[in-house]
DNA sequence: GCAATCAACCCTTACGTTAGGGTAGTGTTG
DNA sequence: CAACACTACCCTAACGTAAGGGTTGATTGC
């Protein structure tokens, strides 16, 4: 029953999309402001629309919250991507793809300070279970 | 070698405790201004003076820093440790334990979103990897 | 013996930043 | 009409950063 039958360019509001994503409505609005992810069309009226396309590209951003990167380090991110996938065959795609290593990188990194944090976290709950 | 270098009441200036504990002076310094970690005395000329004891609760505060606790729970935490360790035996106890054993479910739930998060950064590394 | 100097360290404002949260007041949609 | 959405604005935590000045304590010169 996925009832976003409205015609042929499925499209939904912000409500719709802050479920699906578990995002707030505010942080989508947020996102939309400083451009990290503008709305696809408005309706007449001025309410957000946003597509299928919108959706998986909010739930990349989403999951690379965790890491811990800026949103202007998101939207580049997303840039490279965009690029590499719209990438004209035989264009220079060199430095593209060494920024997206990079990335690539910095993601492996990040991961990592992540996982310390558990560590350092699942040492504070000892010393506290010791109470 | 002047009087009180007999080891034990050993005082550090913030930089020194600043490289022990991996946390930069502003921080430690915001934590003095909150009432976080204040520090446990000043030189005449104002500088702050932490002792071993300020070193290991301020590790404490790093550990728990992870899971993401704003500065004034920590406050509350560190008071409820302190509570139970200067306890007087036999004082009423009961309300004390009360907390600290909400604070240790609510470390244990951060503790999980947190390897929620490694989950979904692994996902979106893999996610990277495929591109 | 003691002032002067110097590098390294520390101090206090005070404003800036990030990623949204919250509210009010008003308009849109079904 | 009830839900939903809009803009615009102010607010927050936990520091970062810059500016301008003071302290410490070891070394130097007299």
């Amino acid at each position: 029953m996925t009832s976003s039958a409205t015609g042929s360019a499925v499209t939904m509001h912000i409500g719709e999309l802050a479920e699906k994503t578990g995002l707030s409505l505010r942080t989508i609005r947020h996102y939309d402001e400083v451009g990290l992810l503008k709305a696809s069309a408005r309706t007449e009226g001025g309410f957000r629309l946003y597509t299928q396309e919108d959706h998986s590209r909010l739930m990349v951003i989403r999951r690379m919250k965790p890491l811990g990167f800026s949103l202007d380090e998101m939207m580049a991110l997303l840039k490279v991507i965009d690029t590499m996938q719209g990438g004209v065959a035989g264009s220079n795609n060199t430095s593209v793809r060494a920024e997206l290593d990079a990335f690539v990188a910095e993601a492996v990194e990040r991961r990592q300070k992540l996982q310390d944090q558990l560590a350092m976290a699942d040492e504070f709950l000892e010393l506290l279970r010791m109470q």
